[in-house]
RNA sequence: GGUGGCGUAGUUCAGUUGGUUAGAAUGCCGGCCUGUCACGCCGGAGGUCGCGAGUUCGAGUCUCGUCGUCACCGCCA
């Protein structure tokens, strides 16, 4: 038995005991005629030490000790004369009666401790260093016990935990696949799934009833902080329900999540279509820790003889509060903000209300201040706020707002880690006109079911058409999101219809989906949450990469690994495959 | 595919208008120290300034390229 008791197990009432522990050296602390060794393990960290009345044998083991060596201390424990309060162990030491070095450490390229000096970089090529770090492990056993609620949560409920394949059918649709060669059939390959669709709609065709999995997912796109090429989700379907029925199961998930794991109550979320969040907050996925709402302004800034409004399709405006003290330097600094390539906007126009009543704008030649005043009218302004207006293309407009409100909400320290505002967005378009394609796209995937009520526009009108698709929204992040599917296969042949696929492309691809379809479908409706995005939600993290053990960079690659990497010719020949890389020699 | 930031000691960073021998903190090594717990004190070692080219009498500093990394836009049904 290498030990008794774990670095973080000792007490005050184990006083007397022999005991063994074993793990890393933290640090060691020679003050001469006696020394110090803080030992770590997963638990916690427990003091050792050795002094003068110690073996000399003992004394010279523990002054050849480095950083992270491993050991086994055997010893007996007793009460300190000067305690520590920081430490839960701090009550109590282990004077050493044998140390057995199990293995040696070179010196750690960084320091393992909450506030490491180590950077990105080298805490990714040296992972399982960092995983050391009590932080940095803390979420993981976070993502281990949410995972582990979940499967509580759903399996209470019903539903069966069902692996489906992770070598599968390449489709064009949606974002790239992952593919992987094969070797017994020539020429041919599987694709990693974005996530397990079809399957779950088979499943529930096989009369599951209701179905999850936390399930890996690929998807060969580029990279950002919240997003891996790898990640996970918590898959569901369930038959026989709408989309209420879909969205109490899983706000009833979410609120376990939160009461389980951080003890919060969350109240009912709210509902809000997808035309609500475009024009309020100019975002789909709305953050509504704070209001600073978008209003339209197009109607009462025109006729002024300002040609940038009048020769504008919308003029929208958000109020931030208490910012009419702004600088000329600061409003300068927030109009190029706006007039990055990323937002996109011509120009900023401001008007401060000031704490006299007067309006002070960017545009006080074409609009007086009665006209102001209407102006702060509708968008709530009082005294000591400042009204910022965005003109121009309207979608283009909301969603340039939607960024400003949060960078203002940012600025005005309004969006709080540790408050959660959970929301359903509901009511999306069905489909999604691309320019570029000239051709309609699923906004959500393929097999999303219009509403009822809008099933005769999907001829005269399709981009008009509302699907009964739903994301869930906490705090501006998109957490997670499903729809109600189609589950007669003249209304499944009619979408692919209008995603441009001809018949053979729709059987060649998801035949197996249609031909399932006839043989008595029931209806049903599913979600997915992403669960890292979850997860690093709950730790009050921003990126995803700290709540996923071995993460990889913003070029997909796992730096600790190396990967990607090249592979023999033995292997490329054994799949028959020839590498060819464009554009170089 | 694009935009921007960063790259200097093991590590995190500073480095002025381009000008002497490139600094600090921390870590590491050695010495001293009986109650430390970020121990303290004294001393020491440690540098291809990412790489390549260019401008210049002279480049860590300026220019171009390239590599790495981070953030964002496009992209992500």
């Amino acid at each position: 038995m290498y030990r008794t008791h774990t670095c973080g197990e000792l007490r005050i009432n184990d006083v007397g005991k022999n005991v063994k522990l074993a793990g890393w050296i933290q640090r060691v602390r020679d003050l001469g005629a006696m020394t110090f060794v803080d030992l770590r393990d997963r638990y916690g960290i427990t003091q050792l030490v050795v002094d003068e009345k110690s073996a000399e044998s003992i004394r010279e083991k523990t002054a050849k000790l480095g950083r992270e060596f491993v050991i086994q201390a055997i010893g007996n424990v007793r009460e300190r004369s000067s305690k520590n309060k920081n430490l839960p162990t701090g009550d109590v030491e282990v004077f050493l009666n044998e140390i057995v070095v199990l293995s040696v450490s070179k010196v750690p390229p960084f320091t393992i401790q909450d506030d490491t000096d180590g950077g990105d970089e080298l805490r990714m090529k040296y992972r399982y260093l960092d995983l050391r770090r009590e932080t940095v492990r803390k979420n993981l056993e976070l993502r281990a016990e949410m995972a582990h609620a979940t499967r509580v949560y759903l399996n209470q409920q019903n539903f069966i935990e069902t692996e489906t394949p992770v070598l599968i059918k390449s489709t064009p649709e949606g974002a790239r696949d992952f593919v992987v060669p094969s070797r017994m059939n020539e020429g041919e390959f599987y694709a990693l799934p974005q996530s397990p669709q079809t399957f779950k709609q088979l499943l529930m065709v096989a009369g599951f009833d209701r179905y999850y999995q936390i399930v890996k997912c690929f998807r060969d796109e580029d990279l950002r902080a919240d997003r891996q090429p790898e990640f996970t989700q918590i898959d569901c379907e369930m038959s026989f329900v709408d989309q209420e029925d879909v969205l109490k199961t899983f706000e009833g998930l979410t609120r376990y999540l939160f009461k389980e794991v951080k003890n919060i109550e969350i109240e009912e979320f709210p509902w809000m279509p997808y035309s609500e969040a475009m024009e309020k907050y100019g975002s789909d996925k709305p953050d509504t820790r704070f209001e600073m709402l978008i209003h339209n302004l197009t109607e009462k800034v025109k006729g002024n003889n300002f040609a940038v409004f009048d020769s504008s399709e919308f003029i929208g405006a958000i109020n931030t509060t208490g910012c009419a003290e702004y600088s000329r330097k600061q409003l300068d600094e927030l109009t190029d903000w706006v007039k990055r390539p990323q937002i996109g906007a011509k120009g900023l126009v401001y008007v401060k209300y000031n704490d006299d009543g007067s309006f002070k704008s960017s545009v006080d030649k074409f609009y007086s201040q009665d006209d102001l005043k209407v102006w702060a009218e509708i968008v709530g302004a009082k005294p000591g706020d400042l009204i910022l207006l965005l003109s121009g293309d309207k979608n283009h407009i909301l969603t340039a707002l939607g960024e400003l409100r949060l960078e203002m909400g940012n600025r005005l320290g309004l969006r709080d880690k540790n408050i959660f505002k959970p929301l359903w967005v509901v009511d999306f378009p069905l489909l999604e006109w691309d320019d570029e394609t000239k051709r309609f796209y699923a906004m959500h995937h393929p097999f999303t079911s219009p509403k009822k009520e809008d099933i005769l526009l999907l001829d005269s009108d399709p981009g008009k058409v509302r699907a009964n698709a739903y994301d869930l929204v906490i705090n501006g992040v998109e957490i997670g999101g499903g729809s109600v599917r189609i589950f007669n296969k003249e209304l499944q042949s009619k979408m692919f219809d209008l995603l441009g696929f001809t018949k053979e492309e729709a059987e060649n691809q998801f035949g197996f989906l249609m031909s399932a379809f006839e043989f008595g479908a029931p209806p049903h409706a599913g979600i997915a949450f992403g669960f890292d995005r979850l997860v690093s939600m709950f730790a009050g993290l921003n990126s995803i990469r700290d709540v996923i053990a071995f993460p990889k960079n913003n070029a997909g690659r796992d730096v600790m690994i190396d990967s990607p990497s090249t592979i023999s010719n033995e292997q490329l020949d054994e799949l028959n495959l020839k590498v060819v890389i464009k554009g170089k020699k």
